[in-house]
RNA sequence: GCGGGUGUAGUUCAAUGGUAGAACCUCAGCUUCCCAAGCUGAUGACGUGGGUUCGAUUCCCAUCACCCGCUCCA
């Protein structure tokens, strides 16, 4: 069995992850967090809250920052206007089957695009016909003139027509050449220096639509977003106006997303509902650069920091012809997971275009006004966008891929989730020794003392070593055991989860214990 | 989206055209003073829908789900 699916059949057996709606035999690209799943994920989802936002002091200078920033937290909804996608690009020419060129990046309507061979006539009327290479072209079959489509291929052509003096040209459409497969590697893209750079036609209508109230006409169609991200740019200005930030600052965001993809794949890596922890950084557009250098470092070290080892971690500088056609700068943190190197966050110098599209669309002035500005031409402007954007569940996969661990204790086999005790779903279990001489009884009475304050497990059930290894395998930190020393003395023995170590701990110090090594 | 593979208990596996077995897990009881101990007992499965057949978990078809490769991720 190999590490993913040892770490699937762990999920599913100790209740992290499930598919969706099982019963009925799931659902492709849903997955269920269960009881362990959704303190692990709350966990994750609290410490970047507490980390990116609720802990952080805006009178700080942040150690490779710039300069102190705020940063405030948003809640919007996931159903928004449906003008918001087409501001943002999501909709508009998505519907139908799109063909994109890998060389020149550009992308067109597959029923706009004319395929067509080169032929040459005689004066005898016999025909040569090149069909090594076809030539792509914007247009519609039958109704582009042999100019037009000509255009973007005419150097070729040229070269062609040259070798054969005096023959006629023709352009022969070949039917159905994008979806050939053999045919599309002879294909030529506009602009393309080699053939065989498009791919098939597909529909890019990624998002779930659905209808606002009970009439489903088109005028009541809304989508289900496919980002966090725009929420946070509609209420750029509610913010700013109700919240008394200052560039430069923060939005960020957790909530849910869907895309509807062709492909789900990898156990919840690539899930068509999914929830993302999005920051969008507002700064000046000249510090964007200073500022993308600053969230790459420090989004990446927040993975390391809480226990995913750097060796599998890989912060990766997208290529200048991988960025989108809005980024002036891309990076993804990465991280070994056991399917393959796959992105866990992106972080993107986005501009200002999604300011700048809303307002267009929205005819609102989104531009900032700055009234420390001593030039009265750049007190107002379009501020510059850093956007890390997380995936919480991939984040989820992550951390239980990288803490999936099997050794030796006493020379028997165990499985440990190496969880780092922050993200833990249980932060202790408290264990009588045996089932008798009152040992439950106090264990129970520390169990609901500590109850108030973390998320504890009690166990009595079993001898004490399986009570352990239970608890290794779901991560928790600590187990509490209650011996007969306990009744005489009020000691405890806490077992540390990795080391297996004890150390004897007084009753009323286990509060403090726990809170200095789980937090909470 | 294309090609290949796999679906049997919570998990990992077996067998079979005629009453579906095991190990581990789980639960109950006994025992037990520190790392999956022992004893007794118990719960629990053929992904779904069709077809062939006297009879299908087994053969066939479809479908759904998962895995692998390609593709893709605005």
């Amino acid at each position: 069995m190999d590490l993913m699916e040892k770490v699937v059949s762990l999920a599913k057996r100790r209740g992290f992850i499930f598919p969706s709606s099982e019963i009925y035999g799931g659902l492709n690209g849903a997955w269920d967090y269960g009881p362990m799943g959704v303190e692990l994920k709350r966990n994750i989802r609290s410490a970047w809250w507490h980390d990116m936002v609720a802990g952080h002091d805006e009178t700080m200078h942040h150690d490779g920052a710039p300069g102190p920033f705020g940063m405030v937290g948003l809640d919007s909804a996931i159903l928004m206007n449906p003008r918001v996608w087409e501001a943002s690009g999501h909709v508009g020419g998505f519907a139908d089957p799109m063909v994109d060129c890998r060389e020149t990046k550009s992308r067109y309507r597959a029923d706009q695009l004319v395929v067509y061979a080169l032929e040459f006539e005689d004066a005898d009327g016999t025909v040569e016909r090149l069909d090594d290479v076809l030539y792509a072209a914007p247009g519609e079959p039958g109704k582009s003139d042999d100019d037009s489509l000509i255009e973007p291929h005419r150097k070729r052509i040229a070269a062609a027509q040259k070798a054969r003096p005096g023959r006629k040209l023709r352009l022969a459409p070949v039917a159905g050449a994008l979806t050939d497969e053999k045919l599309r590697a002879r294909t030529l893209a506009p602009g393309a220096g080699e053939p065989g750079t498009l791919t098939a036609p597909r529909s890019f209508n990624l998002m779930f639509k659905t209808h606002v109230g009970a009439l489903e006409d088109s005028s009541s169609v809304a989508y289900l977003r496919p980002e966090t991200a725009q929420g946070i740019f509609v209420n750029f200005k509610n913010v700013c106006d109700t919240a008394r930030v200052r560039v430069p600052f923060g939005i960020a965001q957790i909530g849910k997303a869907f895309r509807n993809e062709i492909n789900p794949r990898n156990f919840t890596f690539r899930s068509r509902e999914f929830e993302q922890m999005e920051i969008e950084f507002f700064c000046r557009p000249e510090e964007a650069p200073r500022w993308y250098t600053y969230w790459r470092e420090r989004r990446f070290k927040w993975y390391t920091d809480l226990g995913i080892r750097a060796a599998n971690l890989h912060l990766r500088e997208h290529e200048p012809g991988e960025l989108a056609h809005y980024a002036a700068g891309c990076a993804d943190v990465e991280y070994d997971f056991p399917f393959g190197r796959s992105e866990l966050e992106g972080i993107a110098n986005r501009t200002d275009f999604d300011l700048r599209q809303h307002m267009e669309w929205s005819g609102k002035d989104l531009r900032y006004f700055d009234d420390q500005e001593s030039d009265p031409d750049k007190r107002r402007y379009i501020p510059y966008v850093i956007e890390p954007s997380a995936g919480a569940d991939r984040a989820a996969l992550a951390f239980l891929c990288d803490a999936y661990a099997e050794d030796e204790v006493g020379g028997e086999a165990r499985t440990v989730l190496r969880l780092h005790p922050r993200l833990a779903p249980i932060k202790a279990a408290v264990l009588p020794l045996v089932r008798k001489d009152g040992m439950p009884e106090k264990a129970l009475a520390i169990y609901r003392a500590l109850k108030r304050r973390f998320v504890v497990a009690y166990d009595e059930k079993a001898a004490i070593g399986r009570r352990y290894r239970r608890q290794d395998e779901v991560g928790t930190p600590y187990c509490i055991t209650v011996d007969g020393d306990t009744l005489v003395d009020d000691t405890v023995t806490v077992r540390e989860r990795d080391s297996c170590e004890q150390t004897r701990v007084h009753v009323t110090e286990l509060e403090t214990f726990l809170a200095e090594r789980v937090g909470g």
